[in-house]
DNA sequence: TTCTTAATTTATAATCATTATAATTTAATA
DNA sequence: TATTAAATTATAATGATTATAAATTAAGAA
């Protein structure tokens, strides 16, 4: 279920898009990175092993992958925004004490309102915002004696 | 239930903040134009009336509206917060041709996930993207003979 | 394998939303 | 009406994202 590099490949050949190195690293950090990373996260993180890396260049590819539909963008955050790779409907939730940005189970697909009968739906975000258990347990420990 | 701008004034006289005019025409404008407007929305059409109006007022207004939770920002945009009047919940839904926001019943209250039994949920967005009704049609008729 | 070239990457500047700063003005009270 | 802390304004600064143009490269042709 879960797209390797070598899916990835095949599908952007498919549509005439070049693997260039810089794009298949760009792949390869979301596939290995669940934590919805942004756009200063990835450059970062490859700068390591590619010095020469542009963040223009994380930009572009990640502007294409989304166009394509293979990555996902997450405005949870209002002024930076986050990346996946495109996976089973889920829903997002943005601890603002940590700032990490959780996934839990959810069909979104399942979420109807008879308003929107005549609307045609594309994409469906459920962002919740709140702390998550290690915050909340770290307020705990800084309220006790 | 929906409140109205006296309301609006007990509450923030309640909370020692002071009801300037500026403040006061940005939450007539909200209140008034349910359109969840941008912040150039709000500031274009307010300099009518108040010329000397800046945007930084428009900007610390609703900052300080939505700290004591009189209104809510939505992210549902990339590069531009929209703004509205805290109401009971409900979706959005942002048409990518027209740009328009619209509201659809919904009770957010009761989207769960096991995934978050020891999460403390604070905020509950939910936000479709697609074409309205009016962009369909002109859709359609724009393929007709 | 080497050559060719359009696509991609890079460095950099530009743009745009938002926030910070400091001087001016004003709401609320005495 | 006078006082003063808070709000507004004008402006600069910041930070994410996009645009531009020159340098580099992926992929097919020879
Ligand atoms: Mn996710
Ligand atoms: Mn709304
Ligand atoms: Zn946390
Ligand atoms: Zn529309």
């Amino acid at each position: 279920m879960t797209k390797t590099i070598e899916d990835f490949k095949k599908i952007l050949q498919e549509k005439n898009i070049r693997l260039s190195h810089q794009r298949l690293k760009v792949l390869e950090y979301l596939v290995q990175n669940k934590t919805h990373p942004s756009v200063d996260d990835i450059y970062i993180n490859l700068q390591k092993d590619l010095p020469s890396l542009s963040k223009a260049t994380v930009y572009n590819t990640l502007n294409m992958l989304e166009e394509v539909g293979l990555v996902n963008v997450l405005t949870i955050e209002d002024n930076e925004n986050h990346y996946e790779i495109t996976s089973k409907n889920h829903g997002h939730f943005k601890c603002t004490s940590c700032k990490k940005i959780y996934d839990f189970t959810l069909d979104v697909e399942e979420i109807k309102s008879t308003d929107l009968a005549d609307f045609e739906i594309k994409e469906r975000d459920v962002y919740f915002r709140g702390l998550c258990p290690e915050c909340l347990d770290s307020d705990q420990d800084s309220s006790d004696k």
